[in-house]
DNA sequence: CGACTCGTTGACTCTCTTCAAGGATAGTGG
DNA sequence: CCACTATCCTTGAAGAGAGTCAACGAGTCG
């Protein structure tokens, strides 16, 4: 296994602090959207931006949890092991998501890069110590894990109750909703994940994955333009499919 | 569908309200463990108990989110339904768990009595309000959250990519785990639950919950003195059972 | 160009579900 | 007190949806 030294810039000293922040693409929808500029200065002082390759594990289950992320560009998945190599990937973190939200002493999941990453570091202990002295901060967080809950909740639903194509629908959508709140097109998907990964992530295989796909596509309800690429041609039947309608 | 009124009791006005907290059973293993008398106070002056019997719904999926409650006494259960009436149960709580934690506008899960219940309410307005001067609240609350976080992402690792085997010798010792938590003995389980919450609750069917628990009985591993009994006779075993081994 | 990875498709298998019936338990009312 | 009923649990037999095993095709990279 790779080793989890990543390439990273320290926090800068000076002038340099703002650019940091500045021109951050992902301000707006992540947890720093609730700070006053003051209180952002307290947050930009003790980050620092790390990048890391596809592939990379960011993060591994079990291990203490020092430090804390904001995703600012890619995409990654996070996933528990059984020890015969099973494996449930718990969710995929796109921008502005927040990781190793979790607040335990070791981390739960594994996190690993899907995509070239750059994400925005925070060391724990100084982010708790802030949490203390901005409450709209740690409110946001607050939030942030709750709506993680509510999400892991539906994918228990899914995960307990629904069939392979309502899975693979569900999916989508879910995909859909999120480039939507990123402010990109939600009806053309580029999927950053494997068939593996999509399997794993749904309780089923990648044979069934790929089968799956093919039955939607030939019920004409969403186009496979490339590889990873899934465009969703008839939106309303596939939320009445995701339901088993 | 039965309705919401539930019978129960104002705060009290004057000395009695020490009553309400003075003798609580579960202080000191739910939320309110975080607080120094003082801010206990503060939160007393908003609580009332509530009583229902097995079998009442507290809160309902979509419903305005209105009240938190704080398990005192009994069992709930929380679940999820689909349009064509296939359901999954997201948790069970037990004296010292907090219900209604999601912080939206509307209750994401059905919540339903499944013994004689004795809750702590919360109106969420005022509680909220609360959370701005009570830090040591909100950090409490944020742990209780996360934990909850983290136990999902379990069950879906469970939902996912377990057998029936090894859901059902998981599930019991999760509730093991979970009395001895609370302080009772956690080799002599009494299971509030039906066979058919427990099948929605690992994504099976009674059936299959019946077959399998037979199948732990017959190796030895369990015993089942009464119909809702369950004894661990061999929590090694089981607990090899419960990861594939 | 060849090796490799990843995705797709087919044939067969198996775990769990479905359908069906029988047994245990508790509550009810005569 | 005991039949009566309703509910829940258990067990059996048959069936289906997804898994497993295997082969093939399409890109990708050295």
């Amino acid at each position: 296994m790779p080793s989890l030294n990543l390439a990273y810039s320290r926090p800068a000293p000076s002038g340099e602090a703002d650019a940091i922040c500045g021109d951050c693409e992902v301000r707006d929808i992540s947890v720093c959207q609730s700070l006053a500029p003051h209180e952002l200065q307290r947050l930009r002082a003790m980050i620092s931006t790390v990048r890391a390759e596809a592939g990379r594990p960011i993060l591994r289950e079990g291990e203490p949890a020092e430090e804390l992320y904001n995703v600012v560009a890619g995409a990654l998945k996070l996933y528990k092991l059984l020890p015969d190599g099973r494996r449930q990937i718990t969710g995929f973190l796109f921008p502005g998501d927040f990781l190793g939200i979790a607040l335990n002493d070791t981390y739960v999941y594994t996190a690993e890069a899907l995509t070239p990453l750059r994400l925005c570091r925070f060391p724990r202990r100084r982010l708790e110590a802030l949490l203390l002295e901005l409450p709209a901060l740690e409110r946001r967080l607050l939030g942030e894990v709750a709506s993680e809950l509510v999400a892991a909740q539906e994918q228990m639903l899914l995960l307990g109750r629904k069939t392979a194509r309502e899975k693979i629908a569900s999916f989508l959508l879910m995909l859909a909703r999120r480039a939507e709140r990123r402010g990109q097109p939600g009806s053309l998907l580029c999927l950053p994940m494997s068939r593996v990964d999509i399997a794993d992530y749904l309780g089923l295989t990648t044979e069934t994955v790929s089968r799956t796909v093919t039955q939607l596509r030939r019920m004409g309800v969403i186009g496979a333009p490339g590889r990873n690429d899934i465009e969703i041609l008839d939106r309303t039947t596939l939320e009445s499919v995701s339901e088993g309608g």
